[in-house]
DNA sequence: CATGAATGAGCTTTCATTCAT
DNA sequence: CATGAATGAAAGCTCATTCAT
């Protein structure tokens, strides 16, 4: 079986620091995010395309939208409680009481970082996907895993931080495992399981039990997704190649 | 292909709760800790075994380790930031200031609570099972993987705890970072690809690089774990048939 | 000796909630102002007459005769101290900043609120009290008290907001203090005096010393005032049969 | 009708300042305390007695005592809500975080100054009195009425700042007017009135109706005791000539 | 050793006041 | 004139840490 993307020797162990089999960037040192201290980069790699953050939204003032990149920054080094709203202000070029002009308390912000981005973009989006799944008919279990890994590799991508955040705090406040519960059991675990017995019906997907299915799609895409952004996003990935070695995975497991 | 252990049926919808077809207990109305919001139990299943902390270790004090227990309760249900060392001391059941006679400050707790863990039982177990796949020369690649798997799940069950601290602190002090580097990095990765090579040798894993092969199987097992035992903790899992079924689909996706 | 004006029985224990003989009514559960928990009223029982603020003055803008009412209810309700302007202002139906157009600090609406009430009913209206002691030759101490009793009580009345206002904020501010000086020991005190030495001269008021007289009067009819609007304002309150009480006790000890 | 105490021609108009007959001193410029701006004394005169504040109470800290009398201080100066919480701890000698140790809230410690007190004073001595007219039988009214003010007087002197405070902050504090509730409505108006009625068994009171009684004499006597010691605490009183005077009055008013 | 009272820096939040629109 | 966004000083309160007992 090919692993179409990879280049010969991509994992070969050759000079400069190396995890698991990719390469590291040798530029500086700093820390990861999640991630291990590397021989790495001063700065994340900047965002593919525009840095859509929730201001994006309209009817966000201009300043609104900073006090929010800089909750968003602040939030996501400190951690939400190890933040201190004075420093957000600072990095937003606001005054202290700004913030609070904005959201009421230091929860309201950070409920306004990550609850705007995952109402639009986790259940939405993969709605979006599964129309295109009804429509066009994907000939095979591949194609629909490639759609659905690029989409989501794609919102991690732009929402970095969000993610970043919601990682790191649901754990730590009921009202973030509110939203999930909104937005996973109610609203997306129901289309994943009808579509996970359409691909059966289509002879795409094994006859194996619907939800042992979507929730090895789902971590296999997790993890994966995790791995490269947070714990080793300076690495050399060759994300093309990632997700068709991930995609030969699941075929392999789950495929007809 | 049959998914071995799972019992006909077991996916299906019936009556009560159900996340990702996994049946969920029906007990009362608590919050999970990573989870949703479950019709659920009003505790954590208990451990499995005896609840061995890093304090199990020789030379803690019997006050140090109820020191090191409170603490792990307090930081995994607050978060290091906004747990108080006064909540741990009453949680210990010791004065104020004891707390500070074992940990300088309250970041020693933190590290002194996760390390030991994570020190004596990710690298050495790990080690273990490879050198019973040296010695015991496991037939096939599934056997190799119920083994890794099983025992992982038996350290995540043991250690919950401190893995939930690890998994919810690691992005946000850098002394954590270190303890990865030194564990996964310098200690795991190089036995890692050195075990994958050695089943590609012996003809159990199809000829992918190294390194594609062990982030695999690392994503899908953390995935599961994390799940298992965070997101929906009280579900009704039946563990075994989890694990054949992740086997399943790495043997289908990395076997030869 | 009869106390006029008091039904037979008024002040026996019948039914229902009684605080020092007085009838409370029954319509509910409120805090009083500054009295006791009754089993009252939720409302305070409505002015008698227009609720003439300090803005019926000529020359106030219906927007700050707004501004000043709404100081009132806020000032009286939580204190100066404790009120916010921006409550005010939202209670007036005008802009935070229009608040400090009419007024330049918090401080300079407090005096605006008190001011003008005393400044034009306290010393002017004792005046015209006494003007008529001078025109009508009262026949005797009873009538005069009569009139000056029911006079104050209608100031308090009508300024209720105002009155309280000022016994709350006096002891607090120095500029609050001036305004008494400049009123009751300037204005009032020479006439008060002079009153009582003419009440004596007509026989009416037995010879102690005229400050005895006065104080005394003032201590009792300031302490029923109290009593009647602020400690008890839901009680069944029989005016005139208390004023009468009133002046049978002073009578008694001041008549000649 | 001679009124005791009074030296001849004390209340007559002479040199120095003087409000309703009251010779002032003249020593300095102060702000009085509720009172009127006096050409006065730079302190309070001082307490008769030793200062009983509520920390005299066993189980009091020397430090906690210290807080509760800066407290008092600074309560009764700026009004409790413009009070700092770190005056009080400055005026008392410790950390700003000190005074959190033993009062949780700065109402708390509002109420811990303002509750011990009166628990201790307002119930206990009236019923003492009371018991004192039951044993003694005293033979007039005059003398029951000098016995209750000499006491009561003798509490606000002793108990100024814990009163004034009281009575500034009672309109704006639910709980002090539960306190009220709790002492006076249940305590001690029963016994109030039963009082008045065995007094006019004994046929030392004239038949009106108890309650109008009972809030006269009260009326009376808390007129007297906010004139003398917060409208004008710094004026020349004759205390003795001042209590035999409004003994006079009521006597005359309420005697048979 | 163990205690817990004491500290004081630092936090989130409020609000009187200003001023560009 | 009126607005209300913005300010920033100051508030109440928490808590890691120290140290006399």
């Amino acid at each position: 079986m090919k692993v179409p993307g990879f280049k010969k020797g991509d994992d070969e162990h050759g000079e400069g620091p190396r995890v698991f089999g990719l390469k590291l960037p040798n530029l500086g040192d700093v820390d990861g995010v999640f991630g291990l201290k590397l021989p790495g980069l001063t700065k994340e790699p900047p965002m593919e395309g525009p840095a859509l953050g929730p201001a994006a939204e309209a009817g966000y003032t201009e300043k609104q939208e900073r006090v929010l990149q800089a909750a968003m920054a602040v939030f996501a080094d400190r951690g939400f409680s190890a933040a201190s709203t004075s420093e957000i202000a600072k990095e937003a070029g606001v005054a202290a009481g700004t913030v609070f002009r904005f959201y009421r308390t230091k929860k309201d912000l950070l409920l306004g970082v990550v609850t705007p981005v995952f109402r639009r973009f986790v259940a939405p989006q993969f709605v979006a996907a599964v129309r295109g799944l009804l429509e066009d008919d994907y000939e095979d279990l591949a194609a629909f895993l490639r759609v659905l890994l690029s989409d989501r590799m794609q919102f991690v991508r732009r929402h970095r931080l969000a993610v970043r955040i919601a990682l790191q705090e649901t754990p730590l406040h009921p009202e973030l495992r509110q939203l999930w519960q909104e937005l996973v059991v109610d609203e997306l675990e129901p289309l994943a399981l009808e579509t996970v017995v359409r691909l059966q019906a289509q002879g795409l997907v094994r006859p194996v039990p619907p939800g042992v299915a979507a929730r090895t799609v789902l971590s296999v895409l997790a993890g994966f997704l995790v791995y490269r952004f947070f714990v080793l996003p300076e690495a050399d990935w060759n994300d093309q190649a990632e997700i068709e070695a991930l995609i030969d995975v699941l075929v392999g497991g789950l495929g007809a």
